[in-house]
DNA sequence: GCTCCGATTATCT
DNA sequence: GATAATCGGAGCG
């Protein structure tokens, strides 16, 4: 999947990346996929063909995308960490940033293309879903027909050979810490858009004030 | 560059 | 009731 193109026209704007970060879940037997605990409601597009897109909202505020890989019923599912925006870049702006960013001069990056900042607007999962206008609407489209909103397409040119690096998944705790933290983080070597590390926070209970 | 921390709610135990 | 496949801003170096 790493450099296949995610083309978007939710509301009514086309914008389109180029991914360049993903990350494989392995289904019910990974303890780190939302699928370890069996089909529930959320997660019961994983469970489907493969080629649907499984949105769902996590933290309260974002929504992360991945798409289903495996045969059926098996819950494979690849999640989608980065891309470089390749077209609609003022849509793209627009969504991460509001309608302001065009005009608001003490943004870096402003009313300029290819600054470090559009360069990162589809930077790290919740970020990536945002820049496309993915929410928990289009949980379950087939993102392999030519009839969706949101549809995929193989890399115009296959990754080059050592551009391919992998490293351990982020933010998969589970059951053992850090036993899982399989090396399935899959990204372009020198992107931009390849989300920064942070390794998998345990967070500690802070002690109640009052 | 780094670490810390709050935002904000669906989902599951 | 706790936590989450996260993010960005503050504070520090």
């Amino acid at each position: 999947m790493l450099g296949a193109v995610l083309t978007s026209t939710i509301g009514g704007e086309i914008v389109v990346v180029r991914l360049t970060e993903v990350e494989a879940y392995d289904g019910a037997l990974d303890p780190g996929s939302h699928a370890y605990r069996g089909r529930t409601p959320r997660n019961a597009t994983m469970f489907g063909p493969p080629g649907l897109i499984y949105v769902y909202f996590t933290y309260g505020m974002h929504f992360c995308a991945n798409v289903v890989c495996g045969p059926q019923g098996s819950a494979h599912a690849v999640l989608l960490r980065g891309g470089e925006v390749v077209d609609g870049l003022a849509a793209a702006r627009t969504r991460r940033y509001g309608a302001n960013e065009l005009t608001d001069e003490r943004s870096p990056g402003t009313g300029r293309t290819g600054g470090a900042r559009d360069r990162r607007l589809a930077s790290g999962p919740a970020n990536l879903a945002k820049a496309v206008g993915l929410t928990t609407l289009h949980n379950g489209i087939d993102i392999t027909a030519g009839d969706s909103c949101v549809w995929i397409e193989p890399p115009l040119s296959p990754p080059q050979a050592g551009m391919v690096q992998t490293g351990p998944r982020v933010g998969v705790g589970g059951p053992g810490g850090d036993a899982h933290t399989f090396p399935w983080r899959f990204w372009l070597g020198g992107e931009a858009s390849v989300s920064t590390y942070r390794p998998a926070v345990t967070r500690v209970r802070r002690p109640r004030t009052r």
